[in-house]
DNA sequence: CTGTTAGCGCTTTCAC
DNA sequence: GTGAAAGCGCTAACAG
């Protein structure tokens, strides 16, 4: 039935007996049409199963109803996000397409400006930035940006509580009697990472447990840049009883080098993370972490997203959901 | 520095006081363009933080050194896939445009084929398709296709050892001594369900106890479709001790809807899944299952489908990797 | 070395 | 009701 391949609206046209206008026409249910040549024009796409091509459509045209997810990498925060955005879009017509460089694209900063600039005007109605590194200028088409550089600024923004988060991090582990609490931070870039930080202070503080400079490393969210430093804060001469890992990633990572170094969680260092990404539940022991409702935040940053490209009135241009500690078994009282 | 908006081409040429053909050759490091002039021209470029639009360069030049991965949703699968997918892509060159239609495209069979139109010829040099329900005819670039409709075909397909995993899920309900164990059987269309009824199927004859049409249901592989199935299994007069359901998603809602009905989950009916999606670990208790390697799978599809781009030469179109029992805390002994 | 010209597949006036 | 023609942003001959 299907042919083979690709097939254009010039190929239709010229089987229908008609012009490529009229092939148009019918295809966008234009007026101006007879019905009966309609009828036979949409006959013979079906026969010949014609698909306009979505980039000549756009080109042209600058509505696809496809909406852009930007992402630096595939990795379990923005797939997580991904779900959530998947069933966000459910009736609404619109269709989804994620984009990513290679691999280290989230080195170049400005990479979510340059993905944006070869797909907007064009491609896309509409795009959701993750963890975009810059999120000053303006755009021309609506962006929703989730867990950006900068906190909620004029772009609209959907993000957790992550100040809460980790202060909730923080009195957890100091409530189980730990005092020397490393903190391995996140993309410095990301105002997130800021904010754990920050909550990490905050709390140590507010327990009068000074903020030792040594017990706090970058590991850059990632696991090839998480290594090295959880690495650096376990064979300290003193080193900490408990990590709090700005992700679940680092988090994870530092159970891992814990373990090669003959060291065991929780019994020799406890560990808690923040994100909770399904992959903290399968590391053993399972991890304690500070969860973020990540498929919500897709799910909400979609609505935005569409609420804008409709230039629906738009009540919050920024929404922080809240995060909330789960227990898991990588964190013991000492 | 960098301005607001989308700047073309023509703008660059303008700026820069040359023709956009000029302005395309430094794009495009061609030759013919003599070194002060690419150098100025690179100048504005950079000045007005110029990006050329993926749609109108790919509309002319068919390759875009960008790889289509087609599914029609994304949930758990799709999305570790990404992850496999996104490692491989590592230092290729290649960018990742993942491309998935609303919530419901999994209805309409032929998914694949539409999304390829649209995409291909055009946008993508290459495509690998997650899943797809028909894969007969053929392309005009490059597929590989990711647990397809039918079994290896001419298509190159990278899967799982679906049978021998079925098989050894089902080897263990019955060491542990059920007799009486449930099906929850996935896609109809898709292969992989075929042979892990199949495997089913065989691992009881094997084992001398009959297979009984009452205890098989088909549970689509996905959320909203599960319930139902589960539930009639559950609530059958004689129900089955154990079940096994053809993916992880029905598994879970299997151990939801046993919960609901007053179930425990493993004493009153023992589950196992299939695939070993992050998700598994979340259930409590954390569910036993069968592994298929899902980043590995799309690791192998990638480097395949860059093998088929480049016309390198290719040692299999077909790659089969291993299955395993993960046990987890969802199956005990009767 | 540089610019002019012709499209890629499609939508959209605007005549007929 | 229908088609011719222009043009979206870009690349690729081909002239100059």
């Amino acid at each position: 039935m299907a042919p083979p391949q690709s097939v254009t609206i010039s190929d239709v046209a010229r089987e229908a007996g008609v012009s490529v206008a009229t092939v148009s026409k019918v295809l966008n249910q234009r007026y101006g049409v007879s019905v009966s040549t309609a009828a036979h024009v949409q006959k013979v796409i079906d026969r010949l199963g014609y698909e306009s091509s979505l980039v000549a459509r756009s080109l042209r045209s600058h509505r696809t109803h496809v909406i852009g997810i930007l992402v630096a990498e595939f990795e379990p925060f923005s797939t997580e996000l991904l779900k959530g955005l998947s069933k966000a879009i459910g009736g609404s017509g619109y269709e989804l397409l994620a984009y990513s460089g290679g691999g280290r694209a989230g080195g170049n900063a400005g990479w979510e400006r340059r993905y944006l600039s070869r797909l907007s005007g064009t491609l896309i109605d509409g795009a959701i930035l993750v963890t975009p590194t810059v999120v000053d200028g303006e755009y021309t088409i609506p962006v929703v940006a989730v867990d950006p550089h900068t906190g909620p600024s004029e772009l609209p923004t959907v993000d957790s509580d992550n100040l809460a988060g980790a202060i909730t991090a923080t009195e957890y582990l100091i409530s189980l009697g730990h005092v020397r609490i490393g903190f391995l931070g996140g993309r410095p870039d990301l105002e997130s990472a800021r904010l754990r930080e920050e909550g990490y202070r905050r709390a140590l503080r507010a327990a009068g447990i000074d903020v030792n400079p040594d017990l706090i490393r970058v590991a850059g969210y990632r696991e090839e840049t998480a290594d090295q430093p959880a690495r650096e804060l376990l064979t300290m001469p003193d080193r900490p009883t408990a990590i709090f890992a700005a992700n679940d990633i680092s988090a994870i990572r530092t159970v891992d080098v814990a373990r090669s170094l003959g060291l065991g969680v929780p019994d020799d260092v406890s560990v808690i993370g923040f994100d909770n990404v399904p992959e903290s539940a399968l590391t053993s022991p399972p991890l304690t972490t500070i969860s973020q409702p990540i498929q919500q935040m897709g799910f909400e940053a979609m609505k935005l997203l569409i609420d804008l490209i409709n230039r629906t009135e738009v009540q919050a241009k920024h929404r922080r959901l809240p995060t909330a500690l789960v227990e898991r078994g990588s964190c013991r009282a000492v």
